[in-house]
DNA sequence: CGCTTGTTTGAATACGCATTCATATAGTTC
DNA sequence: GAACTATATGAATGCGTATTCAAACAAGCG
């Protein structure tokens, strides 16, 4: 026995209001020319039948689908759910819906970037993956934009927004330079990505220009996540004749938390105390008691804001000559990880930190 | 000068392959009647056109979009993230896709749940949120199914899977007992949810059976965040004269991790040393080195899939009078907060930790 | 009043695919 | 070889809206 759903359609309301089937669709477009009686007249009719606009259909006959995609890579890095989080309230907040897509660390994207071009998108967000340049020239074909998310890419044409990764990196090495270090350790991350990369630069360029040489520098591999750099870590100290540095430089945060707790636990290192260290991102975590987290934070919701300008420009075809690569520059965030900083009460920065981590309720 | 992107259809590549238009739309279809070599030209065709089959106008024409709306409330709790991303990964897996909506806390969501009934979704998730009688009569009525994850409801015809929530807070009950605890506080949640309220009387039910007064146990409100239990905990031990109990249980990790840092950091309270400490959910958080939570998981994976089953299942129509309230069985996680627990070797536990925390690379 | 300008309105159509339905072809059986 | 059955295919149509386009109408102006 079929669920016979006649659903309710513009031409039920049309008729129950004595009107034609173009004016009930102009009395829930805003700005659209009709009458002030008419549109009152549809909406109570829409009302009385339950009616809801199709907005599957909408999108076929207007070409735009009100949809954006965002896809998302290492979900188990916070930064990137916070930044999933950040799209889906920006978005909402003007309407419009996200489709949201995981890619498996490493994997390509291609395949779900198919997807969300097969649903005819208004653009498409892609957050730490890798696409193909096949993806790009179809995704131009097609005429949806894409807006790269804290990525920098090979491509210069393809727009993106990042956070300034050497100036951020700069700052941290500053604030460490000022509070003593001489010696050095990076748990550098995935060296496929620019991201890593560039906050390393940023941090020895810094370094060198306050007199510190390469070999007071200590470069390991941390993968990228909290098992590497923990792992990274306890593989560095248990060496046979491990260099003591007088600073840590993790380039993320969710990494800087897996150092912490690996100096603690395997090795009863303190922190500040035996050694100050740092991450990157500004994560919601590094904000917990037992962290505090010196680093610098990505301006996420700017960033967001800034992505979903770029990808409406490129809709409207005026091929943004303008700027297609933002940066925008990190915020640097004092934390206990680094003594003599965090000359806030101390109180206040509790107060401050519980804020962050539970959200502006 | 606009972009006149004539988009390739199916029709183009019914004449490239010089069939007719239905044909295309079956070569792109699994078991579809068509000819073997028929579909080999059709694909080959629409490889050099770079046809991409436009989903939008498949949903419209054959009244399924292929979309789940999963709506999240309070994306604060790491839980819910966590539960966003399994059902994405699901989704994906079965070649469906998400979209993602989040709901302020407190707020209600009906304005987010009709965006996504026009959409003409398949189904809708709803993960803590609150949503009025009218709405669900209205989704029954456009026949869109609706399942509530880790929510139970007054309206017991409402399709919902959770986890066992008195089991769970039983076990703990048991767990803290038998560490020797005597006297309790509980760390209770937001007051309307089920979920709070549930866990509460779990624990507090095994309790009695162990032979625990109401006059052993105290019960101070947390307000369901890392900031309210933080508070909460706060002003509890700042009374004049505060209750110092054996054992906490908070009703969830995130509040659990929130008592935690305040213990800690104003009260200078070991843990397990001087108060023991539970939570609930099993969040990834809760592995961090300086917290390794005992607590009771919730099966996210199985709780995930067996809410796409049931939402498949009521979409065929069979008004499933079958199971419409799935209650899953929580599963006891050992951590170091309460004592005498984590027998496994710590080198064993602490790599678990570490892979649980970054997932399944 | 005749003309222009501007606003509303409805008839017709496009959007791109899936799905009947009827026809044609191949394969099987007696 | 006739009578079926199973499988392939194309013509026609529907999904529910937005968008032309032209007609109808009101208003403003000389």
């Amino acid at each position: 026995m079929k669920r016979k759903t006649t659903r309710v359609t513009s031409y039920d309301v049309a008729k129950l209001a004595g009107v034609s089937q173009p004016t009930v669709s102009r009395a829930f477009t805003p700005n659209a020319s009709i009458a002030k009686d008419k549109r009152d007249r549809v909406l109570a009719a829409a009302k009385q039948l339950h009616y809801l606009p199709n907005s599957i259909a909408a999108s076929l006959s207007s070409a735009r689908s009100n949809i954006v995609a965002v896809i998302v890579g290492d979900m188990h890095n916070p930064f990137y759910s916070e930044s999933l989080q950040a799209f889906i309230n920006r978005l909402q907040a003007t309407n419009r819906q996200v489709l949201a897509f995981t890619v498996e660390d490493g994997r390509d994207c291609d395949a779900v970037l198919m997807q969300a071009l097969r649903y005819h998108v208004d653009g498409i967000v892609v957050t730490s993956a890798n696409l193909s340049s096949d993806l790009i020239s179809l995704s131009r074909e097609v005429g949806i934009p894409i807006a790269l998310f804290n990525r920098s890419t090979s491509d210069p044409t393809l727009t993106s927004v990042r956070c300034d990764s050497v100036q951020g990196g700069g700052l941290l090495a500053d604030a460490m330079f000022a509070a003593g270090a001489q010696s050095y350790l990076i748990v550098r991350g995935d060296p496929q990505g620019s991201t890593s990369r560039l906050r390393v630069k940023g941090f020895r360029d810094a370094l060198a220009s306050l007199g510190i040489g390469d070999s007071a520098i200590t470069e390991i591999d941390g993968g990228s996540s909290y098992a590497g750099s923990y792992r990274a870590i306890s593989n560095h100290f248990d060496s046979p004749a491990p260099r003591f540095p007088d600073a840590i430089f993790a380039v993320n945060d969710i990494m800087a938390i897996g150092c912490i707790d690996a100096l603690r636990a395997k090795f009863n290192i303190a922190i500040p105390g035996d050694i100050m260290l740092a991450g990157f991102d500004g994560i919601r975590e590094g904000r917990l008691g037992p962290y505090h987290l010196t680093t610098v934070r990505q301006p996420i919701e700017d960033m967001v804001t800034k992505t979903l300008d770029l990808l409406g420009r490129d809709n409207q075809g005026e091929k943004s000559a303008t700027q297609v690569n933002c940066v925008l520059p990190g915020i640097f965030i004092p934390g206990r990880t680094v003594p003599g900083l965090a000359e806030i009460a101390p109180d206040k920065a509790l107060e401050a930190d519980i804020e962050s981590i539970s959200g502006k309720n």
